[in-house]
DNA sequence: TCAATTTCTTGCCATAAGACAACTTTTTAT
DNA sequence: ATAAAAAGTTGTCTTATGGCAAGAAATTGA
């Protein structure tokens, strides 16, 4: 039972963002989640599996990436005190196609599919919660998909030397990919900037 | 006070398939949605505007679209008994870039963000609805996100082909950037398939 | 610290799709 | 029915990005 007790004042956080709950109710739910620690180049999920938890990454930091032909294609990172799931497994509850790598050693709160379920019964503020929160991921979708359509792949370079989290703390192999570019391309890239 | 009387079983449907409501609470909510009429290519969202409702189409059909450099990309297509709303300006609340058009003359009945959010606080079930109805958003923006960036034209052209829905209402014309190519490119493509 | 491995860069060539323009076919409106 | 407008097709050329391979640079591990 006692991997049931753990919690951060960073997860709470993160949950208060979503939903206004009472102290009580807050701490509850937050203690329903479960801990983990992943190291270096282990995986979450693989290709195959079914992604059934919301993940909060405590510290550290997870790559999600799907195999085109043994290329791997970066297409998430989360940093820590953000969240990581391969969305559409876990809302369709089907195999996924891509692999959930911890890219350092990373420490996950997750809480099970299965005990959100529960949680909406007993604690419909969940709803809102999760509500609001798939409002920003579709925000954050919407602009990913904006960007890899209509922008040149230079400019989508130059939108990520904006982001220095991710330029300091993501290897620059798995940037590429990222951005929509091969590693090649990526280098000439950079090299018309200078 | 007329106008707030409108409701249509398929609207009625559209709500339970994600939400299980008493009949009297279904009725109240699907009576909060008013109704117009637009004649083909009126709009009933245009760049700079907020989108401010949730809208579901009754009968007719409308497309989303935005202009690059005067040449317009149709992003989506909302066919009868669907929902359109252009998704980022309603979540965010930010002005729109995108235009939202009927393509033939359209009866919709729609919801007032502002009214949804007051009935969230007395009907909390609502929540759900929304929760799941994001859920569904984010399942259908992942596919075409993936299908964008894995799949050769020629492959979402051959998608294409299986969605006689869009292949009978929709204008060849709008249907060419709608899987991201020029009209001049899916010309080709549809040469070298016959 | 130094060899081994990985990552990055660069040259050369290939390819998918776009731009533009001319022409053909289809649709629309009267 | 017919002229005008719109949409679709095709030829030619351009462009952005990719594929591959060789070499340079950086990182890693004992």
């Amino acid at each position: 039972m006692f991997d049931l007790l753990i919690m951060t004042p960073e997860l709470k956080k993160f949950i208060s963002e979503y939903v206004h709950l009472l102290d009580g109710e807050l701490e509850f739910i937050a203690h329903q989640f479960k801990t983990k620690t992943i190291q270096k180049n282990e995986f979450l999920l693989q290709e195959g599996e079914t992604c059934k938890d919301l993940i909060f990454v405590q510290n550290g930091c997870l790559r999600l990436y799907y195999l085109q032909d043994d290329f791997e294609v970066s297409v998430w990172f989360a940093l820590k005190h953000s969240s990581a799931i391969e969305i559409y497994s876990f809302i369709s509850e089907t195999p996924t196609n891509y692999f959930l790598q911890a890219i350092e050693t990373t420490e996950i709160l997750y809480l099970p599919k299965t005990v959100l379920n529960k949680l909406y019964e007993t604690h419909p503020k969940l709803q809102e919660m999760m509500r609001k929160f798939w409002e920003d991921v579709i925000l954050h979708l919407l602009e990913r998909f904006t960007a890899l359509q209509r922008d040149t792949a230079e400019q989508r370079y130059l939108d990520l030397l904006n982001k220095p989290e991710l330029l300091q703390t993501i290897p620059q192999k798995y940037l590429a990919s990222f951005i929509g570019v091969t590693p090649t391309s990526l280098s000439r890239i950079k090299k018309n900037i200078r």
